[in-house]
DNA sequence: TTATTATATAACTATTCGCTTATATATACA
DNA sequence: TGTATATATAAGCGAATAGTTATATAATAA
């Protein structure tokens, strides 16, 4: 059954996470493709505790899930989490990132693990 | 037509500004009612300053509109600004906040001008 | 007119935020 | 084992944020 509600409070917690660039373009990337720490550091050119930092609050939030590959992480949007209806009308209104992905495999810096 | 996508910066901004609890609140209460400065004083105990300062923040990127009536200047959602489709269905996740304005009516505060 | 009420703006301050650099931890590989 | 690569954490710093008080502006009422 669809989540139809959400404390107000939380909401404006996730709100405030979503309310950065860098986050939002992560979280989009994400919805759609398990991306690791130094492919965002590529896409996003700062430094790789910076981007460790914002997954990290994403994280902490329930809103990603990691998943370790070798000697990559791989981060993805977790779609188990009780708020990801909450989240995905808005990522569904967001223009799609995935020209960046295709950036990083036109520079053979993507990452395909395994 | 139904706008599907917003910049990704833009989307940002407007998230930011959702993200504090005062001005989510503030945003559903003002989705389905006009209220003024005073009212959500008396709602949310913060000083006038304060409160007006959340407005005008509101209101700078358009998500809100202001009409005065007499002495009070009442603010509503403004939807007609090209990012109301964007926020609709967020704040139609959020519990009613309209028992606030119940309150406000028990408590002989509310509003209801001409 | 003068006083009152409603709202806006300015200036200030404590806290939060997002980056940085330095360092620690964990895995892979020669 | 030692070295390189990937990621996490800690500490520090400047900018942004959200509140406050003081003051200005605008409309109403006596």
């Amino acid at each position: 059954m669809l989540k139809t509600s959400i404390q107000t409070e939380k909401a404006a917690v996730i709100l405030k996470l979503l309310g950065d660039k860098t986050r939002l373009t992560m979280m989009k990337l994400m919805d759609s493709h398990a991306c690791c720490v130094c492919e965002f550091v590529e896409i996003f050119q700062f430094s790789q505790p910076s981007i460790s930092q914002h997954l990290r609050k994403l994280k902490d939030l329930g809103l990603v899930k990691e998943e370790r590959k070798g000697q990559w992480i791989f981060y993805s949007v977790n779609k188990n989490n009780e708020y990801y209806s909450f989240i995905k009308p808005i990522l569904d209104q967001l223009p799609s990132q995935d020209y960046k992905i295709n950036e990083l495999e036109e520079k053979g810096t993507r990452i395909i693990c395994c």
